[in-house]
DNA sequence: TAACTTTTTTAGACAAATCAAAAAATAATT
DNA sequence: AATTATTTTTTGATTTGTCTAAAAAAGTTA
């Protein structure tokens, strides 16, 4: 009994996302935040998800994501993002207006759908937000990345995803003029308050507070 | 409270599509082996879309679609049927196989996504399977179509959808040489078993039998 | 009209997904 | 170590969608 219902998906997509952020055991408030659910609705699903054995679940400890659960939330993650791919590159979705349908498509069960997507738009390696599109066996060809903000002065680079993808975000640096493939220089990063001065594509100086500077991502 | 559930939908969409086979009032029986449900459980639907007022149910004597109830049926179909397009058109499905997918598809809630795909696809008026795609209002614009098993020898015309949208029967004409906008003039009609023998395209003669001729529809 | 058949509804159960309120366990602080 | 604060789980309810079995209504036939 492998196959996982949509809300199950969801859930252990979140797991899967905040384990991968780092920490050991993951939080049922964390899932509960993430998921926009009550704590309550979380511990009965995770019930559930321990019985499917896709996680590993101790009350009271929080739960860890098993090898089956990071398989299959790695395909729900490779659907969401060739969801993204399409809508960006075939329906001129903007990056910011993606990721609410891409959480209701990627719910489509049917193999072929997803190869075809796939071949259809080239094979992309990666999303609108730069990041990495798992293959149909759930690898993932991860590129080395750094926060802008991290970057030393002189540096030079090209933003290659973002680490915060809310719409406000995106949009803001849709104002501001970044994007993902842009090459950059850290012309100066100001000590005081660790905000950075880049220049985009040798042609435009944006300045960016630290804050900002930590959510974009460089490639060396 | 106009808002259905992807299941309210699906009950929707078949009790429009059996009230537009001519019945006056829908059974629930005939409900229950669409949807391949229970009874008992379209008895409950029933009284749920009955109080959402997109049916009007009258207890043992089958319900009538409203006018709202159409309108929320036909932009469920709309979906549907631009996503099949979509399969076909682009992502190579055949024609049988593009139904089970665009039933799951059909209830992702995205305008913008609808009016883009329409867009990309080119506006189309009708799906694999001959049937026109309703505008954003409802509106649909039917062609006048006659089976092919009603033609008159030596009437000439153009195979423009089929009846029965099944797999196996789609398969078949696949088989035989049978497709939507094929030019086809009737060779001969057998009196006996009413079987039919047709040209397609002035090339090929195909042989079908009166079931069979019955599930084609053309336009002359 | 009465009896039988078919259709439809009701009653009772269950699984999934959610919540609010209360209880229990764990973590932090004096 | 005891108390307080936080987190997590449990309990009990609700909604949606389904089922089986039983009851009721409608339709058909003799
Ligand atoms: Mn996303
Ligand atoms: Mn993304
Ligand atoms: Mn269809
Ligand atoms: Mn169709």
């Amino acid at each position: 009994m492998k196959q996982l219902t949509p809300a199950e998906e969801s859930y252990l997509k979140v797991i899967y996302h905040i384990s991968e952020g780092g920490k050991r055991s993951v939080s049922t408030n964390d899932i509960s935040f993430k998921m926009k659910t009550k704590p309550a609705s979380v511990s009965d699903m995770l019930r559930r998800l321990g019985e499917k054995e896709v996680i590993e679940y101790r009350k009271y400890y929080g739960v860890n994501i098993t090898e089956t659960g990071k398989k299959l939330a790695l395909q729900t993650i490779r659907k969401h993002r060739l969801w993204e791919v399409f809508l960006v590159e075939k329906l001129r979705f903007s990056w910011d207006e993606v990721h609410e349908v891409a959480d209701e498509l990627e719910h489509i069960r049917s193999k072929l759908l997803i190869q075809r997507l796939d071949e259809y738009l080239g094979f992309p390696k990666f999303d609108p937000h730069g990041d990495p599109i798992p293959d149909e066996f759930g690898d993932v060809r991860a590129r080395p990345r750094v926060a802008l903000s991290d970057l030393e002065v002189n540096t030079t680079g090209q933003i290659v995803a973002v680490k915060d993808s809310s719409a406000a975000f995106l949009r803001y640096l849709d104002k501001v003029g970044a994007y993902i493939g842009a090459r950059i220089k850290l012309l100066e990063k100001v000590e005081f308050d660790g905000s950075v001065e880049i220049l985009v594509d040798n042609k435009k100086t944006i300045f960016m507070s630290k804050d900002v500077a930590g959510n974009v991502l460089v490639m060396l």
